[in-house]
DNA sequence: ACAACGATCAACT
DNA sequence: GTTGATCGTTGTC
């Protein structure tokens, strides 16, 4: 998935990505999975065919994008931990300002204008660094679960880089530590399935 | 019905 | 390096 492109495309214009970041989950037996309890009503999907959007909320503020990566009957997904914003920035910069105001439930005034000057400051190619960031740029939370990213019809879908010969990424990649799953146990915490292209600007910081 | 906690982020010190 | 915000999901009773 690294190199691939992450687009939405709607009335409010086509919004893409180059995912730079990304982090893999899988079954029952991944005590940092979802799907360590087995299916839920939450993670259902996770169990089913892939290419499948599979959003949740972490810490009850961010929304998570996951793809769907296993066969049916063996849960898996990756995490969309960060993007390269490509076009529509605008766009995204609006959809993080619209999801800051219903986090802080503030329609407009002082809070409102604190928080577009913050924003503005941000530099693009820091809009989508980290998963909930994503979920916030391109507008995704937890209805989105269920839609298929690798239908050309849908309007958040997965497409390969047209400028890579392969639709891949030709940067190297890295592997590390899954981030945040200390509770998981020093066995499954410590397995290296966070990939990034190295040394990307988008990649969010290390902890 | 209840309590605990998390695949995070921004604003602090 | 630390902390507060905020709520759905899960396991337990």
């Amino acid at each position: 998935m690294l190199g691939t492109l992450l687009v939405r495309e709607d009335e409010a214009g086509r919004r893409v990505g180059r995912i730079v970041e990304t982090e893999a989950y899988g079954g029952p037996e991944d005590l940092a999975s979802h799907a360590r309890f087995g299916s839920t009503v939450r993670n259902a999907v996770m169990g089913g065919p892939a290419g499948i959007a599979y959003v949740y909320l972490v810490y009850g503020m961010y929304d998570c994008l996951n793809v769907v990566t296993g066969v049916p009957g063996s849960p898996s997904a990756v995490l969309i931990r960060a993007v390269e914003p490509l076009a529509g920035v605008d766009v995204m910069r609006a959809a993080r300002l619209a999801v800051e105001r219903r986090r802080r439930r503030v329609r407009e005034g002082a809070a409102t204008v604190a928080a577009r000057d913050r924003l503005a400051a941000i530099p693009d190619r820091h809009l989508a660094r980290g998963p909930g960031l994503v979920g916030a740029c391109f507008g995704v939370d937890r209805t989105w679960t269920g839609v298929d990213l690798c239908a050309p019809s849908s309007a958040l879908r997965l497409e390969p880089d047209p400028t890579a010969a392969d639709g891949r990424a030709a940067t190297p990649i890295v592997a590390g530590p899954r981030v945040g799953v200390g509770y998981a146990g020093e066995a499954w915490a410590s397995v290296p399935w966070r990939f990034s292209l190295a040394g990307h600007p988008s990649v969010s910081r290390a902890r």
